[in-house]
DNA sequence: GGCGATTTACTCGGATAAGCATTGTCCGAGTCAGAAGGG
DNA sequence: CCCTTCTGACTCGGACAATGCTTATCCGAGTAAATCGCC
């Protein structure tokens, strides 16, 4: 399991906004700050969690990031799948799944269920068990 | 789980060695006509294979690549951890474990947890349960 | 005719470019708060 | 003194380069067999 940069961010960001959160949202810039990340590619990454209705934005002064839901009822799985895309079982290069190679058929199931186990590990873990 | 074409070609390769092996070895433009791969890519990879003493290779005329091992001991993990480098859970970016960041810890965990699972799956796929 | 050096064709082997995804950065669009001016 | 308007600063939002890895390709090193010449 290799974590894309992006999407550690995304989980880094999450949390910290889940713990920080009282009551106004929080600035981009003030995550980026505290988790030590490039601003201007988290809130990059950001706009991919609002598209996913994860977190709102809210612009203006006083404006920030915020979760849409309770901590606990966002999972790892929700996050990265929004960042990198959806957790499936592909195999580089061509789809042609109709070719008569068995060896293509038989990785590709390996593949999905791979995949498969890999989102029921991640779906186990929410950002309240991050945060702690 | 997304596998590199690259690991992908091993497979079918590996494959390919395993049915049509009689006595002498396989050229890689045979494997590569018949598998539809870039014959010099499928070298390269081939090579990987043979240094992780998968495969044994021998030059000149009749030369060519052959298993070193019974088809029914070759796993897909080996193949695909040859290729691709080992499989364990990392996080782009900074390994800096010691972070006071408890969701970095946390993270960690849970790819190493997945890499685990997808080892095991991997490991229980022979060659020639690809073979057929 | 038999033996040996040479040539030849065939293989793998490693070093070298091209393509693409990820990562990182920039400037513009939108929004609220506060200050200034007029009624 | 209060309301309206304007200005300003702060935020997100999407479009634009730089980097690294995957993928692909080329030419050189090595080997065994077949050939040709010589004994």
């Amino acid at each position: 399991m290799r974590l894309s940069r992006a999407a550690a961010y995304g989980i880094y960001a999450t949390t910290h906004i889940a713990e920080k959160a009282k009551d106004s949202p929080i600035p981009g810039q003030d995550i980026a700050a505290t988790c030590s990340i490039p601003p201007g590619h988290l809130l990059k990454v950001l706009q991919q969690l609002v598209k996913s209705r994860i977190l709102s934005s809210e612009r203006g002064p006083s404006g920030g990031f915020a979760l849409r839901k309770p901590a606990n009822k966002i999972t790892m799985l929700e996050i990265i799948e929004s960042i990198e895309g959806p957790i499936d079982g592909e195999i580089g290069g061509f789809d042609d799944i109709t070719s008569k190679n068995r060896a293509k058929g038989v990785s590709k199931k390996v593949c999905d269920d791979v995949a498969k186990s890999a989102r029921n590990i991640l779906a186990k873990t929410t950002v309240s068990d991050l945060a702690g």
